[in-house]
RNA sequence: GCCCUCAUCGUCUAGCGGUUUAGGACGCUGCCCUCUCAAGGCAGAGAUCACGGGUUCGAAUCCCGUUGGGGGCACCA
């Protein structure tokens, strides 16, 4: 689709209003992979042009999510040497390693910008608007107003009333000189209007939808620079697209209605239209537009919770486009490779937190506990990886690493391997430990396991085996026991590699605890004693 | 109210007129493996392709209508 005198140029645009939401992200993730797809530019551009509601933080918040899901872009705001945002991950979880800290993001009254179209924040931007707002007014094609807010909104109340659309009536329309004059010396305030076209459609072909047709009729004289000087989002978006040569605006299909809008302005100014192409929304669990109130929908708050980027972006890639083979795990590379914009799916797609958090153990799983120990070092306290050596760290890792799904689970499921204080539950020291003969079994164990040299996973199992053959019991009936015994719970890693992994001191202590607490008569909430941090 | 748009298992989707007893994935159930929990393997339940009309020898696939969902109708983006 690209070539040397027509390069793919396409943009995410976001406004400073919150932080990045999932939606959001896909909109970008969908932009980037059809940007590298085609060799193209990824252009991130900051639509700042709220004035109440933009903010720096979500500025730095957006470029930080961005640059932690490893969305790229060409040209846009420089994310380096500035302000490090400090949101992640929350306080609770305590210090963590610098590394971790990965967008450094700065704010648009000074900022740095990278590309030949700059700059890329809205508000620097507007004398152009100002420019092509003139141009438009001296070719007829828009007109100033000076309707307050409150007579429009009488306007529209009265349309309604006489059940014609809520359109704003033309009062300024046809304003001659003199009258205009009169406005000006009563000191009203100047908004421009577009001068919509009283008939005929706009037509055009979405990439994804289809062809689309609007009738230029229901559309109203809509603002176009507000009485603050500030242009609105459809006319500073279409300058912006043209100045900016984006080629390709793909976004989401809440913005389909704004696109004849746009179109007309493209038009007036006799500018070359950009190819569209709207994707459908992402919907909650209830079927509405996600939002907060269906859980989580910041890229931040997915990244708090032990989610990995890639994951996120191969969910994302999921909603909303899929390959004719229905494949599921890709690598970012193929995702490049494969994505076509001609397979997004015009139907919206519900957020599916269970389908994501599988994804997420699925990749896990694919990774060394090395690595996993590295991802999942945020998650520990300062003090853990103070204390904590490394290895034993990855061990821990290793016996329980196919479980993991989220690596807020790794301090969560290796807190009894890697520290003295833990829990030992009710009910599995109700029903093995307090079990008939456990005790005395129990005792036995611990008296063979004492004098056992080596000890290792081999060793203690056959010390196991061999007493359950003397005892003519079942192997279950030594090893239950021997687990609850030393890790206060039923599930967990292969019984003897946890053993070994334990050791012999601290296998034979946590017996000798247990043991204590069968001799209470409420096994219920056993405290150990004070952290004696790790031992063995 | 008006405009736009969508409609295949609970969910994400494949399907583009006959190869379909509608395929895959998540989730769910069962079995196997097994020292538990997972992971893995296998099997299964789960979709009259929203509904009603057409077109056609033949429709999930094309057309029309109905219903339902979503989005939009701002000096917010």
């Amino acid at each position: 689709m690209s070539s040397p005198t027509n390069p793919v140029r396409v943009r995410f645009a976001p406004s400073p209003t919150g932080f990045l939401h999932i939606g959001g992200a896909r909109t970008a993730l969908f932009n980037w992979l059809f940007a590298r797809h085609n060799k193209g530019i990824f252009i991130l551009r900051i639509e700042d042009t709220d004035e109440v509601r933009s903010t720096e933080d979500s500025v730095r918040g957006i470029l930080d999510s961005m640059s932690w899901l490893g969305l790229d872009w060409d040209e846009g705001p420089l994310t380096e040497g500035l302000n490090p945002v400090q949101m992640f991950p929350p306080k609770t979880l305590g210090e963590i390693p610098p590394a971790v800290v990965m967008g450094k993001a700065i704010i648009s009254g000074t900022a740095a910008t990278k590309g030949d179209f700059g700059p890329y924040f809205q508000m620097q931007r507007l004398d152009k608007y100002q420019a092509s707002c003139d141009q438009l007014i001296q070719s007829g094609k828009a007109y100033p107003c000076y309707c307050t807010p409150e007579e429009v909104q009488k306007m529209r109340e009265l349309a309604e009333l006489s059940k014609r659309p809520p359109k704003y009536d033309g009062t300024c329309r046809n304003l001659t000189a003199e009258q205009r004059q009169q406005k000006e010396t009563e000191g009203r305030k100047k908004s421009v209007r577009f001068k919509t076209p009283m008939e005929g459609s706009v037509n055009f072909t979405d990439l994804v939808n289809g062809a689309m047709h609007f009738e230029t009729l229901l559309l109203e004289d809509f603002v176009i620079l507000k009485t603050s000087g500030v242009p609105t989002y459809n006319f500073a978006c279409v300058v912006d697209d043209h100045l900016m040569e984006i080629s390709h605006v793909i976004r989401g299909d809440d913005h389909l209605s704004n696109t004849p809008r746009q179109i007309l302005i493209f038009e007036a100014l006799g500018w070359a239209l950009p190819q569209y192409a709207h994707l459908a929304m992402i919907k909650g669990s209830d079927g509405a537009r996600l939002s907060k109130r269906h859980g989580a929908t910041s890229v931040m708050e997915y990244r708090e919770a032990g989610y990995l980027p890639d994951v996120l972006l191969n969910y994302l890639a999921l909603l909303g486009w899929g390959t004719e083979d229905s494949q599921q795990i890709f690598t970012k590379q193929e995702m490049i490779d494969k994505f076509l914009l001609e397979r997004c799916v015009t139907s919206p797609a519900m957020f599916d937190p269970a389908k994501l958090t599988w994804m997420n153990g699925e990749y896990l799983r694919k990774k060394t506990v090395s690595e996993v120990a590295d991802l999942a070092k945020p998650f520990f306290t300062a003090k853990a990886l103070d204390v904590i050596p490394r290895t034993r760290l990855e061990q821990a890792i290793a016996l329980e690493h196919e479980k993991i799904k989220l690596l807020t689970d790794v301090p969560k499921l290796t807190d009894f391997l890697l520290w003295d204080v833990f829990e030992y539950r009710e009910e599995p020291v109700n029903k093995v430990l307090r079990a008939a003969g456990a005790a005395e079994i129990l005792k036995e164990i611990k008296q063979r396991l004492t004098a056992l040299e080596p000890f290792t996973a081999e060793t203690v199992e056959k010390t196991c085996k061999d007493l359950a053959k003397e005892r003519g019991v079942k192997n279950g009936a030594t090893y239950h026991p021997l687990r609850v015994a030393v890790s206060g719970r039923t599930e967990g890693p292969s019984l003897f590699h946890m053993v070994e992994f334990l050791g012999k001191a601290l296998t034979l202590q946590r017996i000798e605890r247990a043991q204590a607490l069968l001799n209470q008569p409420s096994a219920s909430s056993f405290q150990p004693p004070a952290p004696e941090g790790l031992k063995g």
